[in-house]
DNA sequence: TTCAGTTAAATTAATGATAAAATATAAAAC
DNA sequence: GTTTTATATTTTATCATTAATTTAACTGAA
């Protein structure tokens, strides 16, 4: 492989000359720089990236960490779009993303992993808020980006989707079909979404003044099972709600499957709606009515994000709330 | 951030002294051990990849080049499952991955992205045959694994499913079902598992004396919309068949899609057999009968073969052919 | 006592690159 | 014709680390 020595050798200048070039100075007469430009391109010549971020304590590396819901074997529903939206920002800028999977407890800190990769800055998604391993993180003022997860900082920011009206727009929905008595599975308490679709679940139904009953709010897990056994639940109730909000897409195909197994049929005895659109949605059976979250556009959010927390260390950067999108399918029937 | 120079000076020892207490040398004595490494310890010391990768030319990490399948907008659907294989082994071996999509035609080389990044390894996906940059690749002998792609090489080696034969189990399958018409749906014919597929559907129609008919091999993508639009040409024909294998699991719900729209059904109208078993398969109505490759496996084969081709430079890696597994599921019924 | 051998540590050099300071050359000014 | 100024280029130091070489101290045998 060549280096910056064996280029400088070749064009008969000094390593600092060649160095130059690359790097664009203005005092570097044009015949020079024309003769270390011919000879870089013909040898295939690339720096060192090691060797750069060593000297220049820069490494064009962003730290990608995503934590899988873990027991429920569910993966990040949104792994992959995010990830496209934030390669085409990255790449534009001269990014690369490296991959930091969260989903070993206790095998590593956050903030090893950026500081041993020495990278400018950490995108984080899947996090729960009590993360015993974020404030180190923080502190070291690692420019990072959280994704649903609400914290921020001199150093962090982050970008969510806007789950209370996301869950307000779903129960509206179910509302002006004619639906009274609506119910809601709810993913991990723990995490933000769940607590903002709740919030927009209940503002909602009082603003319709509609009923809440403490019993249609079903505590779950974002995975097809904790929808399965949330709709166990539901149909154990005395009195049976005719809609329910899913806060996820998995759930709502989890409590499709039992509504099925037990006879029932959505959208004749249930109506429902699900969050998130996932790639599936579109093909159940019924097709899934649900709150689209725009991925992509998060994932290049995102990546504009931790550029400007890393390039404008002093500017304030504010979170960003990604607006959802209504998709209406055939999951839901007026009542 | 701690350096080692940090170190050395609050233990009172050299620099060298340091690197060879962290590098595990035997030739520094118990006491001075310990001291070092209780100060390491106590300043939460990590030494720093950059440096250690410009020394060594070692760097601990191996390059992921995904390709999506690009107009069809179709993601790779084995992406997570692979990742996830492969994260589990490579973070047992200290390597972490770096994310290099290939989505961005002529942005870069592989070549060039392992150079600039100095990986000791690199992982292929979604490639086809004759992509122009993988000579160079090659010839710059980086320890490189394909999936899905049959190089093979003193520093490259393969993972593939076992497509021929998961092709034959699915169409003896139908056969047994008593399906004499049996249809296939292809993929991008320019891939190799396409090509490997319709060898074993030939093969095993040929084994069951079933009639090979050049009308009943659709061309296709693999994407929802390839399925959709070949199910087209089959309701077109005028013999139509009484069961379709198609190459993928997308391909399979695009035709499903079809055959609902028309106002026919699966499996009463056409028994359906998908490929790959992608997360959707059993949640479709009707579930679907597919051929499941292990994804997981096959990223945790894939990082044992990077390993191997890094640390055993000289050792004859060989491919690996992963078998499938046969999913029975709803779509397929006797005829 | 002296020399060889062992052990434990320190010095020095090298990795590939950039940035700051120093120098050489040429042109312009007096 | 010397000094000043501007331009072009080289020299040197530095980043964090490892590897090879060297030094120092101690041990034991002749």
């Amino acid at each position: 492989m060549m280096t910056i020595k064996d280029i400088a050798k070749k064009a008969g200048v000094s390593v600092a000359t060649v160095s130059k070039v690359i790097n664009g100075y203005d005092d570097i007469g044009e015949a020079t720089t024309a003769k270390v430009l011919k000879i870089i391109k013909e040898n295939n010549y690339r720096p060192n990236a090691n060797a750069q971020s060593l000297r220049t304590n820069k490494s064009f590396l962003v730290g990608l960490f995503f934590k899988d819901h873990q027991d429920s074997g569910v993966k990040h529903p949104f792994f992959r779009g995010i990830i496209s939206g934030l390669e085409e920002r990255l790449l534009e800028n001269n990014y690369d993303m490296i991959l930091f999977s969260a989903n070993w407890e206790d095998q590593f800190s956050y903030l090893e992993k950026c500081e041993f990769r020495n990278v400018d800055g950490a995108i984080l998604m899947g996090m729960p808020k009590d993360d015993p391993k974020l404030p180190e993180l923080l502190k070291a003022k690692i420019p990072s980006v959280f994704i649903d997860l609400d914290i921020s900082d001199q150093s962090a920011s982050y970008i969510i989707s806007d789950n209370e009206n996301g869950a307000r727009r779903a129960v509206r929905h179910l509302a002006e079909l004619g639906h009274k008595k609506i119910a809601i599975i709810e993913g991990e308490q723990i995490t933000i979404p769940t607590q903002k679709r709740l919030a927009g679940y209940k503002a909602e139904l009082k603003a319709q003044k509609l009923e809440i009953r403490d019993e249609w709010i079903i505590q779950g897990r974002f995975s097809v099972d904790g929808g399965y056994k949330a709709m166990k639940e539901i149909l154990a109730l005395k009195e049976q709600p005719t809609a329910i909000f899913c806060m996820g897409d998995e759930i709502a195909v989890g409590a499709m499957q039992l509504i099925k197994e037990v006879g029932l049929s959505v959208p004749e005895d249930f109506s429902i709606v699900g969050f998130d659109d996932i790639e599936i949605s579109q093909y159940l059976n019924p097709a899934l009515t649900t709150i689209r979250q725009k991925k992509e556009e998060m994932g290049i959010e995102a990546a504009e994000m931790v550029l400007n927390l890393i390039n404008k260390p002093e500017a304030e950067i504010e979170p960003e709330i990604i607006e959802t999108e209504f998709i209406l399918r055939d999951s839901t029937k007026k009542l």
